[in-house]
RNA sequence: GCCUCUGUAGCUCAGCGGAAAGAGCACCGGUCUUCUAAACCGUUGGUCGCAGGUUCGAGUCCUGCCAGAGGCGCCA
């Protein structure tokens, strides 16, 4: 419809209907009321261009305009819109086609040849999954699947620090509670682990090596202690069905020296330089850090790259800080080649982001291909009866208080976390109700959702029961109601576009609840095996059951949710 | 103090500069001898935080203010 109007108003400069003028983009999309079509363009834009009414120059696109594949009408409508409606005959063709690309339906072609990387959870592995990564794990597999259907080659990738001083805590925490367990009376100080899940961990090492391991050095008890957490962190991803491609350590940075490449290049290009304090401090500042008696550290200048003040490459007792390796591993992605480096990160995260931007930049690299998707702060809430508001579920080392993704799943389901982690947008911070997810009940969108589809499996059991197939069914006998859900379903591949293309993985579920609102009514008044449904009309509302539930099986799978057949 | 995000119905939230602000929940009233009612139909509910500005047109863009969250480490 774009090119359309654009050729119309094209033609009519040439025919010196309108003043010539580098005509501007066609903002084409669907109005929000169906009597006003499914595409709608405003002409008012052009009425300065133009020196015309906005009615006269959309009169003058309509009379120059093509007939259009899928139209059936175009029509004018005040103050200067025009209105396009979808040909009834289309809408039908549409059925088949729909069954016909089954799974792949709405496989889009803008990312084929190119290849993506979304890399996202990233925690390290000191402890389980908490609400704060499921929210992150949900939205960068969310992400990720959304890119395979644009038709990117797209690779999910785990990062994580295996190096620094928290996993030497880890390591030494585990070696005490594993002497504890061996009877020993211990005592964790103060910035050690205290979850309680290292006292199980400790219990399993005691049960599979007895007290072999009593005279082992905490370094031996990093290497176990990360081995355990990955093989429970895999399995609580594993259980809402996130499964990664890769995993990329910090260490791996260390052994190939890839970090003090980095540094070098970064320094060859002048954006480096050492100093006990940075070039800007202020004089609190330098006296704070005289006070500490810091020898001088290795500093990025990356001020000069709009920072509000220059970072630490590495300290002065010669260890890299976090964001050398940071710097060395998004340098490492970049020159993987990926076309789209996404990162699914905490808003916590922010000013770290930045950082390795400016850092890749000062490396002569362009950070364009890296997008950033921050992710608001999310906590698990409940109502409270007597206060009458919501208060945060507190944090507690005992079981069954809701702050691991393993806690979250068992009290609801796997569906319910994937579905209320992705349905807001990243930008807004996200309270988990746990109640309400609980609740299997119409509140609950994520059952609204997967109904349509056992809806439509049940219509297929009794189908198959009574020996109604919808081969050779005329679609002519479709109503008004089984082509208003076409209509909307059609829209799928613009979401998915929108989706990827503003990263916004959230748009899907959104659209899928839509559409299931689209669908119930339907399913309520559109019966297909009923005495006075006529058996030619059974046989072509069976061939739009069959559609819609290809629609909602692509949506179910796009969010990484289950298509049950029955509930 | 500076940076980012948020403020839309009683609650939780959608809303690409376009036509008369949307959904779910809650509330109230109806629908199961029918492919499972985890559904459907109807009613109620709004100074889009406040004040300016840009525009033919602003919930959407800009500025200021108010309120909330997060960040501004020789932590990771």
């Amino acid at each position: 419809m774009e090119k359309a109007i654009a050729g119309a108003l094209r033609a009519a400069q040439e025919a010196g209907e309108l003043p010539r003028f580098k005509i501007p983009n066609i903002p084409v999309s669907p109005p929000k009321r169906a009597d006003q079509g499914d595409l709608s363009y405003p002409a008012m834009g052009l009425a300065k261009l133009a020196r015309k009414k906005p009615i006269d120059i959309a009169s003058l696109v309509l009379s120059g305009m093509p007939s259009l594949e899928f139209a059936c009408e175009l029509e004018l409508a005040p103050p200067g819109f025009i209105n396009c409606f979808i040909s009834r005959a289309y809408l039908r063709r549409q059925v088949d086609a729909i069954i016909a690309e089954g799974e792949s339906l709405f496989q889009l072609d803008i990312g084929s040849g190119k290849r993506a990387q979304v890399e996202f959870v990233s925690a390290n592995p000191s402890g389980p999954i908490t609400i704060g990564h499921t929210r992150g794990a949900v939205v960068g597999d969310a992400m990720a699947r959304l890119l395979e259907a644009a038709g990117y080659e797209v690779q999910r990738e785990y990062y994580y620090n295996n190096a620094g001083a928290q996993m030497i805590k880890l390591g030494k925490s585990l070696r005490l509670r594993y002497l504890e367990r061996l009877g020993a009376a211990v005592e964790l100080p103060a910035g050690y682990y205290q979850g309680e899940y290292l006292v199980d961990v400790a219990a399993d090492l005691v049960a599979e090596y007895g007290d072999s391991l009593r005279d082992e050095a905490w370094q031996q008890f990093i290497a176990l202690a990360e081995s355990r957490m990955f093989d429970w962190i895999k399995r609580s991803l594993a259980s809402i069905e996130i499964e990664h491609d890769a995993f990329y350590n910090e260490t791996s940075l260390f052994e190939t020296d890839k970090i003090w490449q980095v540094l070098h290049v970064m320094r060859e290009n002048g954006h480096i330089y050492e100093s006990p304090y940075w070039e800007g401090a202020a004089e609190e500042e330098i006296a704070d850090v005289r006070a500490k008696g810091y020898q001088p550290a290795t500093w990025f200048r990356s001020t000069s790259f709009g920072d509000e003040k220059d970072r630490v490459m590495v300290k002065s007792d010669g260890e890299p800080t976090y964001t050398l390796p940071d710097i060395a591993y998004h340098c490492d992605k970049l020159e993987r080649g990926f076309d789209i480096a996404v990162n699914v990160l905490g808003t916590d995260h922010f000013s770290q982001a930045q950082v390795v931007k400016h850092g890749i930049r000062a490396l002569g690299m362009d950070p364009e291909p890296i997008h950033v998707i921050f992710n608001q702060m999310v906590r698990a809430v409940r109502w409270n009866e007597d206060l009458e508001e919501y208060e945060a579920v507190k944090q507690s080392k005992r079981a069954g208080d809701f702050d691991t993704l393993d806690d979250l799943v068992a009290m609801t389901s796997a569906d319910a976390v994937r579905y209320h982690m992705l349905a807001r947008s990243p930008n807004s911070q996200l309270d988990f109700d746990v109640d309400q997810v609980v609740k299997q009940s119409n509140e609950n969108p994520v059952y609204y959702i997967q109904n349509a589809y056992v809806r439509c499996a049940g219509i297929f059991r009794e189908a198959a029961e009574r020996g109604v197939a919808d081969d050779g069914a005329d679609l002519n006998l479709l109503g008004e109601d089984e082509l208003r859900f076409i209509r909307k379903a059609l829209e799928l591949g613009n979401v998915i576009e929108q989706a990827v293309t503003h990263y916004e993985p959230h748009k899907i579920a959104f659209f899928a609840h839509e559409l299931a609102a689209v669908f119930h009514p339907i399913y309520d008044r559109v019966r297909v095996l009923h005495s006075e449904v006529p058996p030619e009309t059974a046989k072509a509302r069976l061939r739009f059951y069959r559609a819609a539930s290809v629609v909602f099986y692509r949506l179910l799978r796009l969010m990484g949710m289950s298509a049950p057949e029955r509930m």
